[in-house]
RNA sequence: GCCGACAUAGCUCAGCGGUAGAGCAACUGAUUCGUAAUCAGUAGGUCCGCGGUUCAAAUCCGCGUGUCGGCACCA
C-alpha cells in the first residue's frame, strides 16, 4: 500500500506496487504524456519502474532542466546503436552526457572522421523516428560479464569486473539493442527529439590514462527543441568571432611563427597593450606591500638539482650548453629558487616578514606539443609571479590580502566573477600530515574571511603544498587558470632559507607562491575574447583616431593629434585622400574607441566631432574640452 | 606525446591530375567628399618542406614541420 507523496505535498495511495506511468495517469493525462522520468526520494527513476513502498515523486517533464541531461544520455545510447549497426565490430565503453551534449567513446582500429557523421546522424534519426522503448533489466555480475564478453566487448566486461561491489547492474535494451548502464532512460528513442548534431571526433584515452589504448571518440550537442539548439549553435559562431587568435590578426596585436614555436612576437599595438597591463599590476603591487625584482634567465643546473625541478622536470626544461665548457645551463622554467637565492643574501629577521617579492619573470617550459594553444599556452611567457616569505602564522592573513587584491584586479578587467579551486594533499607528498592539516586549514580560513566559496580538488595539490586556482574562461567556453595561491614548506627547507625569530633562534620562512595574470600571454589572450577586441578605453591600444573631411584640415588635424598625444593619449592620424564614411568604417573594424572627425568648420572654431565607437551620434565639443575629458576617460582604474 | 583534420597572394577562401583564381588589404592615378566601403588601374604566389607515382602534380602517395579540434600533460 505504498503511499505517494507529490511536490504540493498531496499524497495518494495505491494498492499495491505501482509504476511511474501509473501514478502520472492517476493525476492526469496530461502529465501522463509529459512526464519522461521521475525522481524518487530524489534519485532520478525510470517512470516505468514499480515503487513498492512509500516515496515522494517527482515527474520531470522537458520543461525541466534534468530533461536535458536526460536527453543527452539518451542520444549518447542512439548514437552506440547507430554505430555499431553501420560499423559492426567497434566496441562500445561509455558515453555520458556533458556540458550542452554528449559524447561516446568507441573502440575500433580505424578511428571516425568527421566524414563519417552525416551517416551516422541519418541512422540515429531512424532510431528515433522508430519510437523504440527503452527496457531496463538487472543482471548478476557473472552473467553480465560473460554477456558481454561474448560478444567481443572486453571494455564494457572490464567495466563491469571494476564496479564496486554494492552497485546494483543493470542494463539497458532499447529494441535488440543493449548497453551497461547505470540508467535512468526517457520513455522510449523518440523522447530525445530532433534538436541534436554530431559535432566532432577526436581521440581519447581509454580511461583517461595515456598508458591505454586510445579510444574513437564522437561528441555531439542535444537540447529540448531546436530553438535551444540553434541558439546554442549561434553562441559558438559568436564565440568563434572573439577567439583570440583571429582577433591578434585581425588588430595586428602578435603573431606566432614556425621558427618560434610557443613564443609569441608581440606587435607594436599588442606590445602596447602589454605594456599598459604591465604597468597597472605594477602599480597595484606596489601599493599592496610587493618589492619587485629581476632575476636571471639561465642558471647552472645545481640550482634546480638542489630545489627538486630537476628531477621531476627534467624532460620539460631547455637546456643551454656552451662549447668547452663544463656547466649545464637551464632557462629557468620557473623563479622561486631565484627568489630564495635574493632572500638568503645577508641575516634576515622575522621583523622583515612577511616579505613580499615580485617578478615579471619569463619562464620557458617545453610544453608538449598537443598543449600549445594560441598565446594560451605557450612555451616562453612571463609569470606575474611573488614569492611571499613569512611565518606560518601569516598565512592566513596573506591569503586574504591576496584573495583581495586579486578580486580586484580582475575586476578592473571586467571579470565580476571566477572559479576557485582547492587542491588538497596528494598521496605522494613531502611533509608531515600536522602540516599538512595546518596548511590546508589556514587556506580554508583564509577563504572563508575572504567569502569566497570553492570547489574541492581532492588529492590535486602540488607536491609540497596544498593551493588555490583562480580560474577565468575564455570566450569558448573553455577554463584557464590564470591566479594561483600555492603553500610551500618544502623549498625554504631544500634551499636553506632561513630568518631569526624574536627569541634569536633560527627558523624556516613558509613560502607562498602566487600570480594573478598567471602569464601575461595567457592573461592577455583571455582578456582580448573577454572585450573581442573593444577595449576599454585605458586599455585600447590606438585610443584615439584622427580623421579628416578636406585636406584643408591637414594642419589642424596634426596639430590636434599632437595634443593628444602630449596628453598622454594613444593616437593615430588619418589623412588619407578618402570619403570621411571609409574612414569611420576602417577605424570602427579595428575597434578604435574614439575618432575624433575634423573638417573646415572644426578648423576654424578649434573644435572636434568626437564620435564614439558602435555609436551613431557625435558631439562637437572644444579641442581642449575633448582632450581634458579623453584624457580622463583613459585613466586607469586605480588612477580614477 | 597520442588520435583526427587542415596547410594556395598580407587576410578570408575557391580550384582537387592538363599553363595558378576571387574578394578585401597594398600600390598608382583621378576624386576634396560631413559620420561604417568613391572610381579606374597596377602589382603581388618555390600552391608548407622533402621525396615518390605520372607524359603531366597545388591536386594522388609517403615522410617531415606547423596549425586546428580533442585526449593526456600543466612545477
Amino acid at each position: 500500500m505504498p503511499a505517494i507523496t507529490l511536490p504540493d505535498g498531496s499524497v495518494r495511495a495505491f494498492d499495491g506496487a505501482v509504476t511511474g506511468t501509473e501514478i502520472a495517469a492517476a493525476i492526469g493525462p496530461g502529465l501522463a504524456r509529459a512526464a519522461l522520468a521521475m525522481e524518487v526520494d530524489g534519485a532520478e527513476w525510470d517512470i516505468t519502474r514499480e515503487i513498492s513502498e512509500d516515496a515522494s515523486v517527482k515527474f520531470i517533464t522537458r520543461k525541466d532542466d534534468a530533461a536535458l541531461e536526460l536527453i543527452r544520455h539518451d542520444t549518447a545510447h542512439v548514437l552506440a546503436e547507430a554505430v555499431q549497426a553501420l560499423y559492426p565490430g567497434t566496441q562500445v565503453t561509455i558515453g555520458p552526457a556533458i556540458e550542452n551534449g554528449f559524447y561516446y567513446d568507441f573502440g575500433r582500429n580505424e578511428p571516425f572522421t568527421p566524414d563519417d557523421l552525416p551517416a551516422i546522424e541519418a541512422k540515429m534519426r531512424e532510431i528515433i523516428a522508430a519510437n523504440i522503448p527503452y527496457h531496463r533489466e538487472v543482471w548478476e555480475r557473472a552473467d553480465a560479464i560473460a554477456l558481454f564478453e561474448a560478444r567481443g566487448e572486453r571494455f564494457k566486461a572490464e567495466l563491469i569486473r571494476d564496479l564496486p561491489g554494492t552497485e546494483t547492474i543493470t542494463i539497458y535494451r532499447q529494441g535488440d539493442w543493449f548497453d551497461l548502464c547505470r540508467g535512468p532512460h526517457m520513455r522510449t528513442t523518440g523522447d530525445i527529439g530532433g534538436a541534436f548534431k554530431l559535432t566532432k571526433t577526436a581521440g581519447a584515452y581509454w580511461r583517461g590514462d595515456h598508458r591505454n589504448p586510445m579510444l574513437s571518440r564522437i561528441y555531439g550537442t542535444a537540447w529540448r527543441d531546436q530553438k535551444e539548439l540553434d541558439a546554442y549553435l549561434h553562441q559558438i559562431e559568436e564565440a568563434e568571432r572573439r577567439d583570440h587568435r583571429r582577433i591578434g590578426k585581425e588588430m595586428d596585436l602578435f603573431h606566432i611563427q614556425e621558427e618560434a614555436v610557443g613564443s609569441v612576437f608581440w606587435h607594436p599595438k599588442g606590445w602596447k597593450l602589454y605594456r599598459t597591463v604591465e604597468a597597472y599590476l605594477r602599480r597595484r603591487l606596489e601599493a599592496a606591500g610587493y618589492e619587485e625584482v629581476k632575476t636571471p634567465q639561465l642558471v647552472d643546473r645545481k640550482l634546480w638539482e638542489q630545489s627538486g625541478h630537476w628531477e621531476k622536470f627534467r624532460k620539460s626544461m631547455f637546456i643551454a650548453e656552451v662549447v668547452d665548457e663544463e656547466s649545464t645551463l637551464a632557462l629557468k622554467p620557473m623563479n622561486c629558487p631565484c627568489h630564495v637565492q635574493i632572500f638568503k643574501q645577508g641575516l634576515r629577521s622575522y621583523r622583515q616578514l612577511p616579505l613580499r617579492m615580485a617578478e615579471f619573470g619569463s619562464c620557458h617550459r617545453f610544453e608538449p606539443s598537443g598543449a600549445l594553444h594560441g598565446i594560451m599556452r605557450v612555451r616562453a611567457f612571463t609569470q606575474d609571479d611573488a614569492h611571499i616569505f613569512c611565518t606560518e602564522a601569516q598565512i592566513t592573513p596573506e591569503t586574504v590580502k591576496f584573495v583581495a587584491l586579486l578580486s580586484a584586479v580582475y575586476k578592473d578587467f571586467g571579470f565580476e566573477s571566477f572559479a576557485v579551486k582547492f587542491s588538497d594533499r596528494p598521496d605522494v607528498r613531502a611533509g608531515s600530515d600536522e602540516v599538512w592539516d595546518r596548511a590546508e586549514g589556514a587556506l580554508k580560513e583564509a577563504c572563508e574571511i575572504a567569502g569566497v566559496s570553492y570547489t574541492l580538488n581532492p588529492g590535486e595539490g602540488a607536491f609540497y603544498g596544498p593551493k588555490l586556482e583562480f580560474v577565468l574562461r575564455d570566450a569558448i567556453g573553455r577554463d584557464w587558470q590564470c591566479g594561483t595561491l600555492q603553500v610551500d614548506f618544502v623549498m625554504p627547507e631544500r634551499l636553506d632559507a632561513e630568518y631569526v625569530t624574536s627569541e634569536s633562534s633560527r627558523a624556516r620562512p613558509v613560502m607562498l607562491h602566487r600570480a594573478i595574470f598567471g602569464s601575461f600571454e595567457r592573461f592577455l589572450g583571455i582578456l582580448i575574447e573577454q572585450y573581442a577586441g573593444r577595449f576599454p578605453l585605458w586599455l585600447a591600444p590606438v585610443q584615439v583616431a584622427v580623421a579628416t573631411i578636406v585636406s584643408d584640415a591637414d594642419d589642424y588635424a596634426l596639430e590636434v593629434a599632437g595634443l593628444l598625444q602630449a596628453a598622454g593619449l594613444n593616437v593615430v592620424t588619418d589623412l588619407s585622400n578618402q570619403k570621411i564614411n571609409a574612414k569611420i568604417r576602417e577605424h570602427s573594424i579595428t575597434h578604435v574607441p574614439n575618432i575624433l572627425v575634423v573638417g573646415r568648420k572644426e578648423a576654424e572654431d578649434r573644435s572636434v566631432a568626437l564620435r564614439r565607437l558602435g555609436g551613431a551620434a557625435q558631439e562637437v565639443l572644444p579641442l581642449e574640452q575633448a582632450i581634458a575629458l579623453l584624457r580622463t576617460e583613459a585613466l586607469a582604474p586605480d588612477l580614477r
